[in-house]
DNA sequence: AACAGAGCCAACCGCCGAGGT
DNA sequence: AACCTCGGCGGTTGGCTCTGT
């Protein structure tokens, strides 16, 4: 570990937190240009003050153009389901099998909902067969838990930078874009941006 | 109308393996 | 052969939103 501590000024520059606006379309734009790899380098080439790491992270889970978010379909579901039975927590591997799903949303849909309705199972049927093959039942009767499609009203990628034109209540938008009902940024927005920007 | 609790999602952290020097 | 760097993966956390009281 501790890999020499560093300049702590090198640190101090490497920002955290919820990617902005602008951060999305530098990396969508440099990674259009130039491709992707070599994070690190990417990271400085394009001025972003972010780990390679975490510039991989937000291209991969929701920059790509290519990337589907919410409305977990019930076939994807019983996927998942099955290659979870199979698998384990693998969940990259799992990802692979559904396009356009990343390994963090299946991984989140997983713990939120499946976990969720494996934990009120087992309570109602105290002592019984294992979660697991209640999953596996559920699944092959293609009728999954109660909650099968909460995300049919998934609002589509609404994005991060806390347009809140949503919600208007969360009045605690980021400067740049927090004064128009209209902010509400897609990812097409951003792709069409950065077609405009083009370079 | 306000408050509290639960749920959901994006992002970060740490570990591991592969590849390169 | 050993060391270093990078990429990838899974687990965990923090913050925001929604729902119920």
């Amino acid at each position: 570990m501790d890999k020499k501590p560093c300049n702590s000024s090198q640190d101090a520059e490497v920002r955290k937190g919820p990617w902005t606006m602008e951060e999305d379309l530098i990396l969508i734009n440099y990674i259009a240009n130039h491709g992707e790899g070599v994070w690190n380098s990417l990271a400085k080439a394009a001025g972003l003050k972010r780990t390679g790491k975490s510039c991989r992270l937000r291209w991969l889970n929701y920059l790509r153009p290519d990337v589907r978010r919410g409305n977990i379909t019930p076939e994807e579901q019983l996927l998942i389901m099955e290659l979870h039975a199979k698998w384990g927590n693998r969940w990259s591997k799992i990802a692979k099998h559904l396009p356009g799903r990343t390994d963090n949303e299946i991984k989140n849909y997983w713990r939120t909902r499946i976990q969720k309705h494996i934990r009120q199972t087992d309570q109602n049927m105290n002592h019984g067969q294992s979660s697991e093959m209640m999953i596996d039942q559920q699944a092959s009767t293609s009728h999954v838990s109660s909650s099968a499609d909460p995300m049919e009203t998934y609002s589509p990628p609404s994005y991060q930078v806390k347009m809140e034109s949503d919600h208007p209540s969360a009045g605690t938008a980021l400067p740049v874009l927090a004064d128009s009902n209209d902010s509400y940024w897609s990812m097409e927005d951003l792709w069409s941006m950065q077609l405009l920007n083009g370079d």
